[in-house]
DNA sequence: CGAAGTTCTGAGGCACCTCTCAAAACGGGG
DNA sequence: CCCCGTTTTGAGAGGTGCCTCAGAACTTCG
């Protein structure tokens, strides 16, 4: 079965086959952490550089879904939209723009389906994104059963409402606490590194030190925890592991 | 079928052939050591000493994981691995680096499945780290049935969780006591002597007396053989065992 | 514009981990 | 049975990792 690097099961297109994904950005280095992370789901990326070549490469791998920087060097990111559409109307795509940037325009693209983010993002929210998009599109399934959402234990996370809740009771959590404990129930029963958070869960930006990881953890703590068997473990020198309580 | 130096079967990739693995230091000593302790592993190796040594020599190569030193005389790491993934995107790179040097550049290279360990570091944890990589990855398969995790005898270690058990039983670890475990349960029924374990699992810089291990040693067996039938020998003159009960 | 919530920094402190030293226990050879 | 080298154990110093608290900077929303 196809599957992720890190063991869990990929969200793959109906056939099984591998999703396609095309990453459209000029900055190289934004470009190899997004394609890098987009592999790491078990999907099979592509690069290009600007509008030229994405819509030649989109013409030869006919991607399920392209992540599009809506400033490129040679033409505008809509522009790349409306062509893209022409020739692949089943494409999805997320936009990637600044914080600032046209709203206004980006507002008429999520009505259409597609999605954004704006700079700087974290990789869990693009991939969360893309694999909502995907989902929706029904471009892509999960394998084998029906979507269980995210549970672990008797914690239960629904993306699309941005729920939790612990053995029935709901928890309110901040953003960042949202996508921290959402990275932790992608990867249960797994010791995950300080760095490993900091990369996947902060922005690509962030300069600061890894000492925000522990702060959070333990505000997750406080709200998950709290008065329960813990699910949140500490392992000395190594990271944290989210697990159910019964071992 | 392909083997380690030590008897044990060697984790292959998916066709049986074995593993690939190119090194790129620019330290002659550290390059030998790391292309002796890979090769003990039962894998192929090849060393390269700056970035355009390397890039030529993975073309040629073309191997499943690069181990690479984030200094490098003619260019940078980072640099390297851009332009690696170029030509061959399902490469895994191991990083090495300075410990103060961590924060600033590593940042993003975990995010897209790649990793790094910083110096000085023991040879048991590159072996590790690489293992894992490959691993998860899918580049690597253990030959014959699945992965069953490090089992000897009721001693059963998961690496991912970094979490053991005897008989069941949940047994607390620090990271050294960890590493020792880990060493010695990957080569069961063999004695290992004080010099081996203190080349593989401390640090290559490390001064301090083989006394540590005895230390060690006993620590573990306090965890491990506490009230049951002990595991760990001591064979006088020569090193430590560890065996199955049953023998 | 003000209030509430969120994110991050810095300092303090506790607990654990690692290693050293010293002494006791062990085991083999004479 | 005793001696001597080897191994084990105990106590403790020093360092490090992790957690908590308090508050400042920033954002969001009424």
């Amino acid at each position: 079965m196809n599957t992720t690097r890190s063991g869990r099961p990929a969200l793959t297109r109906p056939d099984g086959t591998p999703l396609r994904v095309l990453v459209v950005d000029d900055d190289p280095d934004l470009a190899e952490v997004l394609t890098g992370a987009l592999r790491y789901e078990g999907w099979q990326v592509r690069a290009a550089a600007d509008g030229a070549a994405a819509l030649a490469a989109a013409r030869e791998l006919t991607p399920d879904a392209v992540v599009l920087d809506v400033m490129l060097p040679d033409m505008d990111g809509f522009t790349v939209l409306r062509r893209l559409h022409e020739t692949q109307p089943e494409v999805c795509v997320l936009f990637l723009t600044a914080r600032d940037a046209v709203e206004d325009r980006i507002a008429g693209i999520t009505a259409g389906g597609d999605d954004y983010v704006t700079k700087p993002f974290s990789l869990e929210e693009v991939v969360a994104r893309l694999r909502g998009l995907l989902r929706r599109a029904g471009m892509a399934r999960r394998p084998e059963e029906e979507d269980p959402g995210l549970v672990v234990g008797d914690l239960v996370m629904d993306e699309d409402a941005r729920e939790v809740t612990r053995a029935g009771e709901l928890i309110e959590l901040s953003p960042t606490e949202f996508e921290l404990l959402r990275f932790l129930m992608r990867n249960p029963r797994r010791v995950l590194s300080k760095a490993q958070i900091l990369d996947r869960v902060w922005s690509y930006d962030f300069g600061g030190r890894a000492h925000v990881v522990e702060l959070y953890i333990s505000y997750l703590r406080k709200k998950i925890d709290a008065g329960r068997e813990p699910m949140i473990h500490t392992v000395r020198g190594a990271g944290y592991v989210l697990k159910p309580v019964t071992t």
